[in-house]
DNA sequence: AAGGATATTCAACAAGCGTTGAATTTGCAA
DNA sequence: TTGCAAATTCAACGCTTGTTGAATATCCTT
């Protein structure tokens, strides 16, 4: 029923749901308006999918595997380059990032629109913890035990609070894929991934060293 | 309609909706679960409020005000403190965050629920640009004028990235205000504001300097 | 060319939605 | 106490929702 040979058209409904979805979240779109966008009858998503619930999962999960699957050979190529002292903090960041920018820039459309979806899901309190852990704990573990190795002495405590902060600041970059930024009056493009990781990487791998390197000074 | 004095019934709506849409969003709460929460007829709330897009700006703009008062004041406090230089990047950053904090925690206890509310518009793709920048903007300019003066020589570009970095990483943490963080299997409490911004202002304000303080080498 | 599985549409359902106008209760001033 | 206005409930409306069972179309395999 949601398992096998994806037809034409049950593609379709996966891509429009998923840009609805991003958009407005799991209640704020009908069956029917991703019918009508996917040119479709509605009883055609409940054929190939289910419930609508299963169809939020199935949308949610359909790119989630490749992706980790690049991030995690990106922490795999730096962990080989570097010595067994293991990757700089940058280069853990940069692999944890750069993945989705590539995503978004050469794959097909639908990956600017995913990305926004992880980053409702991500922040949203009720489908947040269901959903995410699921899918991403594993790799984000991987992480961690990297950021553990590139910051000896540093508390499990610290490392997972500064990991807190790169996962916002990705989550609302993600969120503004293709919108553009009022605030900011053009001097910044919120839809610019690549120039939100220019400024990330750096600015969270100095932030990981402020908070997480043992040094004889009080913390706060 | 939607300005007088508050009878208790119409608070107590209020604060139902504000737990409501901060935990499902605008479109995955009715108004007839707004009102059995509150004890109350479902035609009270559009009697009160109009429609229930009108209900949900005025759970929205409720505690803007007195929240920005506050960090605004903060600011201030730092900046009469400060020489001519103006404060630092962890002053400034601290007058951003901690309010946010000392709300949640000596105010009533609908503050968290609004603060994750807060946190569910301003990472929604389709609500954050409409609503956020009506009531926020002005207080996020004053803040980004006091990084600009403890930034000299940075580009409006770095410092507005960065911004987003640190709205990141707030945004994320007033999400999760209220709930616990499995992943990290109780190494940190997702839902302690006070912990997050022990770490998130340090790291911030080192971000900061990282990126924008213009320096002869390189910037990737 | 026939036939069976898969894909798709059609038609309809019961339930729940936001909203509204009229009736009722409550609170307060005279 | 009466009377008026605000607050609240009652009852109902027209519409949309997710879901389903039966009917039709499409695609392969033989």
């Amino acid at each position: 029923m949601s398992k096998k040979a994806p037809s034409p058209k049950s593609e379709r409904i996966l891509d429009v749901a998923e840009e609805l979805f991003a958009l407005h979240g799991y209640d704020g779109v009908t069956l029917r308006q991703i019918a009508t966008g996917a040119g479709v009858d509605v009883a055609l998503a409940s054929y190939h999918f289910g419930r609508k619930l299963d169809l939020f999962k199935a949308v949610f999960e359909r790119r989630a595997l490749e992706l980790n699957q690049s991030r995690l050979q990106a922490l795999r190529d730096y962990q080989e380059a570097a010595g067994p002292a293991g990757p700089s903090l940058e280069q853990i960041v940069e692999a944890f990032t750069r993945p989705l920018e590539i995503a978004q820039r050469d794959g097909d459309s639908g990956w600017a629109n995913y990305l926004a979806l992880v980053a409702y899901i991500n922040n949203s309190p009720y489908w947040g913890p269901k959903m995410m852990s699921k899918l991403f704990d594993k790799l984000v573990l991987e992480f961690i035990a990297a950021l553990r190795k590139a910051l000896p002495g540093a508390s499990d405590e610290d490392i997972f609070w500064c990991y807190q902060n790169l996962s916002g600041s990705l989550t609302l970059a993600l969120a503004r894929t293709g919108r553009i930024d009022k605030l900011s009056r053009g001097a910044c493009d919120s839809s610019d991934l690549g120039a939100a990781f220019d400024r990330m990487i750096p600015f969270t791998a100095a932030g990981f060293r402020a908070v997480c390197t043992p040094q004889p000074r009080k913390k706060r």
